[in-house]
DNA sequence: ATGATTGCAAAGAATTTGCAGCTCT
DNA sequence: AGAGCTGCAAATTCTTTGCAATCAT
């Protein structure tokens, strides 16, 4: 089983592109945030670790992350693009709280089927889903 | 019944907002299409109407229309947010063709209620959700 | 060696804002 | 009359790109 700098490092030779003290760096800022971080979080945790990396090899790193499909890029609906790791993650939703920011990984058996039998229904062949649940939740409603 | 230029109208003058040629020049031309707009897309047809709105003032009319509650962005993972009219129509989700950009509007009884029960699950009371399934239609297959 | 990468600053793209004059109510 | 609007241009925000120096293989 690969960890993740392995696996981004596959990535990188197959391309013919390479591995930097950068982009493990960032890489490994990523992982141990985890969560859902947004490039503008990212670059200041990775500023701190090594302040003479530049934002714009933060933005070309994700991107490559993103190309790769270990990263995901998430739309928590505040305007900010959001990422998380997903290369080996078992496939999920997201619920988050309109109040708070607070976000839960979601997953329902009974929709995914739905989801794949109806764009069935019209002729589709489903590559990927994107399905955000916004609300409030119990912690900002007993304030 | 209202229609919608007098709920926006509604919306304005609840608002203490005024009524002007130019946001009914813009929700008039945003209805015309119908479909699914770009700010750009609504600016471009706008000027065709008159050339001497700006830009400016597309973004503030699409702004309010969506504060109203009357239009909704979309995203249709093409990098552009797109807008749709939401006042009086069922909820629906979206079904897009990565190939063409095809899209089809979709609703799901089971998935709805899953949804609802999901985040009740979690403690929270639900708001809105975006569900948006991604690919590849019958036609861009059969090419 | 040599093609890729980096940091920086400049450039872009999309959207917002300040302002002086004009308009709706 | 007077608060709200408008178009314009300048300002923001987020992201990408050109470039000369540096680095990985």
């Amino acid at each position: 089983m690969k960890n993740p700098q392995e696996l981004f490092a596959d990535y990188l030779a197959d391309k013919n592109l390479k591995v930097t003290p950068q982009r493990r760096l960032i890489l490994d800022t990523f992982l141990k945030q985890d969560g859902h971080l947004s490039s503008e979080e990212l670059y200041a945790n990775v500023k701190k670790r090594d302040s003479s990396i530049g934002q714009a090899t933060v933005y070309r790193t994700l991107k490559l992350l993103n190309e790769s499909g270990l990263i995901e890029p998430l739309d928590f609906a505040d305007g900010v693009v959001r990422y998380e790791w997903s290369y080996g993650q078992t496939h999920h939703d997201h619920l988050i709280c309109d109040k708070c920011g607070k976000n839960i990984e979601i997953l329902d058996e009974t929709i995914e089927s739905r989801q794949e039998q109806l764009a069935e229904e019209h002729g589709f062949k489903l590559l990927r889903h994107k399905m955000y649940l916004y609300g409030i939740c119990s912690d900002c409603r007993s304030k």
